[in-house]
Parts: C-alpha cells; structure tokens; sequence
DNA sequence: TAGATTGGATACCTGCGCTCTCCAATAGTG
DNA sequence: CACTATTGGAGAGCGCAGGTATCCAATCTA
C-alpha cells in the first residue's frame, strides 16, 4: 500500500499521514527508494486507533503517543502501564485529605496517597468546592462504590495469560471506555429523570 | 469592589477578567462612571465558578457559556436542563443500534432513541469498535447497570422544591461530577489491580 | 517518454485562550 | 487642587495544538 492507499482506505488526509509520522505516532513505512514507501495492514489499524484515540476518546496528540508507546513496548507491571495512560502532570502540593479519607471510608487503603490517580480525585474534588457545589458525604461514597464495580468489570475483564494482550486492553480500555461510561452515566440522567419526575 | 481588587481576590488576572466580560461569560459590573464599575459578591463567585467549569471540568469557555446561560436562565424541564449540559453538536446520521440495544437490555427503553445522549453512545462505541477494542456484551451491560446507580444517585440529589437550586444542581453536578468519577474509577482500577494481582 | 504520485522538508493557517497596549476618564492622595 | 494610579473599553498580538499547503526532486505508471 502506498500512502495515497492507505488515505483513501483510512479516509485520513495524505498530508495528516505525513504529520503523524512526522511526529511519531505512525511508524514509517518501509522504503522502497528514495521516494516510495510501503505501508501495511498494521498502519490503517493503527491509524484508525490514533483517530479514535485523538477524535473519539478526545486524548491531545502527545498522550495518544504515549498511549501507542505503552501498546508498544508495554512497561513490566499493570500499574506502570495504567500510570502511562492517566498521568497527567500537574501541582503536587495539593490538599489530599479528603481524597483520602474517601478511599479509606471505601476500603481502598492499599492505594498509595501519592499515586497520581489519588491526586486526579484530589483535583476533581477541589475543583467542585472551588465552583461552591457540594455533593453529601454518603452520595459520594455511593459513587465510589459505584465506579468500584465499574473498575472491578474492567480489571476482570484483563486477559493475563498474554502481557501484549493485556497490555492493550489495559491501555485502550482506560481511554476508549471513559467516553462510554460518561454517555451511559448521561443516557442514564435521562432514564432516572424520567422515572423520577414522570414524562 | 473594582476589577483589581476582584482579580487578587480571585486570583485571575485582570486581563483575563476584561476577557471574560467581553466574552459575556462574566456579568458586567455596574457601571458608577465611565470609567469605573462595581463588583459583587456574585461576580467572585462567578469567577470561581468559570475556572472550575473550564480548569477542572475542561469544559471549553463556548460549553461553559452555554452552561452559564442554563444557569441563570433555567429552561422549565429538566431534561432541557441535561440537554443544554451535555448537548455537543454533530453528524446526526449513525447507527445506533448498538445503543438502543444496550439500552432495551438495560430496561431503559423510555429514553428517546434521537437523544443527544444516546448519540453520544453510539459515538463512543464506534470509537471501540474502530480502535479495533471490544467489550463483551454482558461486561457493557454490567457497566451499563454501575452507571445507571450512579445516575440515580445523582438525580436523587436534585432538590425538586427549588428550581433554580435544582437547575445549578444539575448543570453543575453533570459538569463537574464527571471528573471525579473519572478519578474514582482510576483508584478503582489500582485498588482492583493490587486485589487481583497482589502487591 | 509524459504525466501523475511520492517522500521529505518547510512554511503556512485556524481556533482557542488568553495577554499586551493604548487611551481618555476618573479616583484617590497629599 | 494637582498629580499619580487605576479603570473601562477596544484592538492587536501571542503561544500552542493540530493540521494544510507548497515545493522539490526522485520515481512509478501508462
């Protein structure tokens, strides 16, 4: 396949192709000459997976890269390649008390405080106090409880007997799933709102 | 209160506040001369509410806006409410049936099949499916049912004696909510891992 | 052999979210 | 009352992300 091919079977633009591989996250294809290359199978699959990545998922550029690294070359254990795909950098000094005393009221105390996902929740709490919003203490930790199963679902469905399998479930699951789980969570506001208020 | 002692007190620059204003995302002050306006208590709060949305939420300041808008202007019914939350537009024309049979398994067939919700399902799973990522059917259908309890959680919350409160309620909660699930269901996935795999 | 296509490099463009600059009209201060 | 700092308002500019467009010489295809 040549690039002009691979375009029109991808519905990407040629000149979208040639930033990708500029930019690392399409490997080059294989030289014929000077000025020709060969493109396979595995660059429309992976371009379809930039694209859902980028597009569907709505991850920037630099953190499909490091998504397609981590499917790449997976790191050794699970909880590297999950950092992989959630870290997000950011203060460090910031207020986890209340992140904390969530997780432990959860019975989540065998997650290190200082782990980026702790932070996340960290984040996301102060952001609502910051807007003046309030959710009541045992709602929350419903919620916790909720997205526990979710999370308990998704690490079930790991496959552990293959490393590569597993570490593309882990990586494209943590990043393709979060847009279902928030379209279901919306689906589901109507549903409740419906029951709840009639018609 | 004038603009700069409204920019140390939030913490925004007063650039950005003559932004905001311009923007109409920020009340204007009330004008005491040409040259000089007068700042509230509601405008901090504002403030604080722009950052949150757009910073933590990370929402983009056109969703905000609309946001905003819903907030000071609520539409009478709440599933307007939802719909001007959530509502992002785009190609109308997609299958989903995917959706609406995940949707009938879940028993939630009283949601109307060409809701923007149930849209922005489809899109989420054509975004798996072309990433080439599969869930099997009873793991979407068991997350389908972990985000409905956290749906219903959440629209218990709404108090129905106030509609204003219960506008902000909504609008807010559906924004900024979302992230912490997001956070909680990454802990989730660590906490699930260490379960699963020890240490 | 002529026209189209390609790889590769560079320049350019668009949208977003600010940030800077200017100005004339005040407001506060001595 | 003079003088400095601050303000409202408007416009231009900037830095980043994510592409597009243009050029070129080499090569493929007809």
């Amino acid at each position: 396949m040549r690039i002009g091919e691979l375009s029109r079977a991808s519905g990407v633009p040629v000149p979208t192709i040639k930033y990708y591989l500029r930019e690392g996250l399409l490997h080059p294809g294989e030289l014929t000459s000077a000025t020709q290359a060969r493109y396979g199978e595995d660059h429309l699959e992976r371009l379809g997976l930039i694209r859902a990545l980028a597009e569907g998922a709505g991850l920037p550029l630099a953190r499909v890269r490091t998504v397609l690294e981590a499917v790449d070359r997976p790191p050794s254990s699970p909880l590297e390649l999950l950092a992989s795909v959630t870290e997000v950098p950011g203060e460090d000094d910031l207020d986890r008390s209340e992140a904390v005393a969530l997780l432990q009221r959860l019975g989540w105390d065998d997650v290190d405080p200082r782990s980026s996902s702790v932070l996340a929740l960290a984040r996301a709490l102060r952001s609502m106090s910051e807007a003046g919003f309030a959710v009541e203490p045992e709602h929350l930790l419903a919620l916790g409880r909720a997205m526990g199963s979710v999370a308990e679902i998704e690490v079930a469905g790991v496959p552990l007997d293959d490393p590569a399998a597993a570490a593309r479930y882990v990586v494209l699951g943590t990043a393709l799933v979060g847009p279902v789980l928030l379209a279901l969570r919306q689906v589901g506001h109507v549903h409740a709102s419906l029951q709840r208020l009639g018609g």
